[in-house]
DNA sequence: CAATCCATTGAATATACATTCAAAATCATA
DNA sequence: TATGATTTTGAATGTATATTCAATGGATTG
């Protein structure tokens, strides 16, 4: 991380010579257009072309040459900010698992203060277009589908998903005493869910053509609305 | 495919030399340990190597060595058998993919005459021992998550997969027509569903210690009974 | 038994790829 | 500007692995 430049920038901004500060934007993207930019942003740069990689030639099929090519740089960068290819899609992998837990918690704490919308809220998290685009579930199932990484995803997603698990299970016991309904337990209707987040993104990925994810989270709701119908309607 | 010998053995099976034929059982393991082995046997035993190995050791990490070596064969052998090992991987897909459609079928039509239990028999047989060991479901989300072999899978798999949901969905009319329930469309209950079992089976790979393939599958019977109170009871 | 065919072997080949590293470019500092 | 530190490059290296193929083994036929 470069030092404050007699210019004063912030920290978090990186120092620019006397010409460039006048007439450049600073953006990410033209910083990481320069021949050196700071160790944050090619890093950055090399996780979104893996992303794009595995999206576009899967997890086998991504190499060294794939990633820097794309990225528009040279080979010898990825061992340099990397130590090596495992450690990259280590780092990738953990990326979009940030990514979902810092979106998935926005969305939670920003929702109304009713257990049902904030369990609309958690479905929809499920479904939003910063999160549930081809490239990102192309790289969930890229993980999944390898026994290398399976233990490193679940490493780090096993405590995301148990406290969403354990957030829905209250959110659903809380609607059941105020709806008075009888169902199977908390504990199943959440792990169905669960379920339906994973099958709908599946199903996005294979056939893009004939589930969008607005009609997932639709039918999910849905599902929802059967269980709960004095908390939910059925969309459409 | 050898012709049948002087001692006058059904055409599958293989001649054997005299000797054998008196002391030997003639089971395909048997068939299989031998030096030479008719083309299917030898198929097969390959097959199912690769299943082994893809489940053990993921697609990127299974190579001409690791299949031939769990078969206990020469590596020349693979590229007799099959002519490369992308045509191996295919073999091997179509196989599994085969056999789900086999079992399902049969299942299928071996059910009561009821709409309800035809349905029933539908969703157990996504989670019937066979079809439903961790291997298998590896290798599905080993290929899932390949792009390479997404469409390979699609190509495979959408006719019966379409097959299914067709059959699903005019079940699920005539059981709505019976009961006379008020439900979202019989194509949006036989979607979900379809992300049911694909969920479920993701969850049953990645957590088997905390969901078996009977929480699964009473989780969607639940789903089923909630929808359906008329035609079908909660499990437990 | 001899002759032929088919299955099998594994060393040799060629290719693809991760990783290394010495040299070059750029930047920071004095 | 000069000097040292940092970032970047890409050719070179070594390893892994798919594929080929000439030689071998075993079965079948007459």
């Amino acid at each position: 991380m470069p030092l404050p430049s007699s210019n004063d920038v912030s920290p978090d901004q990186v120092r620019l010579s006397d010409t460039e500060s006048q007439d450049m934007p600073v953006d990410s993207d033209s910083l990481a257009r320069r021949r050196v930019a700071p160790k944050a942003v090619r890093r950055a740069q090399l996780i979104e072309a893996t992303i794009t990689s595995i999206a576009r030639h899967g997890l086998s099929g991504t190499t060294m040459s794939s990633v820097t090519e794309i990225a528009g740089l040279s080979i010898g960068l990825v061992n340099f900010h990397f130590k090596s290819k495992q450690n990259l899609f280590e780092q990738t992998l953990l990326q979009i698992a940030q990514e979902h837990h810092d979106h998935w918690q926005s969305v939670y704490r920003d929702a109304g203060a009713g257990a049902a919308e904030k369990l609309a809220a958690i479905v929809a998290a499920h479904f939003h277009p910063s999160i549930c685009t081809s490239d990102r579930i192309a790289i969930w199932f890229a993980f999944f589908g390898d026994v290398e990484f399976r233990a490193l995803y679940r490493a780090l997603l096993d405590p995301i998903d148990t406290e969403r698990e354990e957030i829905s299970v209250a959110l659903i016991n809380q609607i059941v005493a105020e709806g008075g309904y009888d169902l199977p337990s908390a504990r199943d209707i959440a792990r169905t869910l669960e379920a339906l987040y994973d099958g709908q993104n599946l199903n996005i990925m294979m056939y893009p053509e004939a589930v969008t994810p607005q009609q997932a989270q639709d039918q999910i709701m849905a599902y929802l609305a059967g269980l709960f119908p004095t908390h939910f309607t059925r969309p459409l």
